[in-house]
DNA sequence: TTTATTTAGTTGTATATACAATCTTTAAAT
DNA sequence: ATTTAAAGATTGTATATACAACTAAATAAA
């Protein structure tokens, strides 16, 4: 007989941490008048940091098939956060970059997602939340 | 300006760790010649804890919206890992239960999954693991 | 230089998931 | 008893993601 204790399986826990977590922040940027998901923020982020970059690169950062990357720009560019251009050196290429709506929004979303994760950590010490980190952090390096 | 370290981003972490955990398991399926997804594993799993419940049990289990569980239990249906039966006191819910198939198919799942974990978790003591266990879960309840 | 290979993105197809709308059946209210 | 409300499940629609096949462009090989 297979015994699997699935409610004490990490699979089982971090996939429903990840879940939760984009379901708040998605909620939260709604009620605040924002339609974005958790995804589309994280990759927002990512272009705000370092602006500019061909979508390869933004797949890179965000651990994404180039294929996932596509359909996510797709939807950014939708909503008007971000232009694509064509590169100059290398006309396969794409550059992707936010607009000036982007950068607005994003401070617009940034107290909540702050907000979502003091809620997501809260009972938590700074030392443990440094812990949780690096636990996560580990298992994704042993996966990677 | 928006400053937010992504990369140490609590979200950012488990959400990544959560998909590579769902991806290695699904090569590590597929490799023992099962196709098999990580949230159709999850799901069998509870059924064979606690066999033969309506799909609205399934998704409290799962925690997922009932309109998810109908599309994962037309999955398993599809696949040949679970029967729908209609209840006879309440012809509104139908009773999900295992296959003979999927015992057979989860016995030769079970020991790709372990290897996955392990592979996951390579480098954390017991002790460790069961702390990461304990932050996941803290999350998931602040959230909840 | 012509051909073969690699690289960057897109599109087809499939599963996962949420939310809203709908349908059917049961339970509650009048 | 009839009407209203609630519950269980499905379907429509949208995003997220992976894998495989494909297109176009740049590089390497011949």
């Amino acid at each position: 007989m297979v015994t699997f204790d699935r409610n004490k399986s990490l699979g089982h826990l971090a996939g429903l941490a990840s879940r939760l977590l984009s379901n708040s922040l998605a909620k939260g940027f709604r009620k605040a008048g924002v339609v974005m998901t958790a995804e589309q923020w994280g990759a927002l982020i990512v272009l705000l940091n370092d602006d500019a970059m061909t979508q390869g690169h933004l797949g890179e950062k965000l651990y994404l098939e180039k294929s996932s990357v596509s359909r996510l720009v797709n939807g950014l560019e939708k909503h008007g956060w971000i232009v694509r251009k064509k590169s100059e050196n290398d006309s396969r290429q794409k550059l992707i970059s936010l607009t000036e709506e982007a950068v607005t929004t994003l401070e617009r979303c940034a107290s909540v997602a702050w907000d979502v994760l003091e809620e997501a950590q809260h009972g938590m010490s700074e030392d443990e939340r440094i812990v949780c980190r690096s636990f996560l952090s580990r298992i994704i390096s042993n996966l990677e």
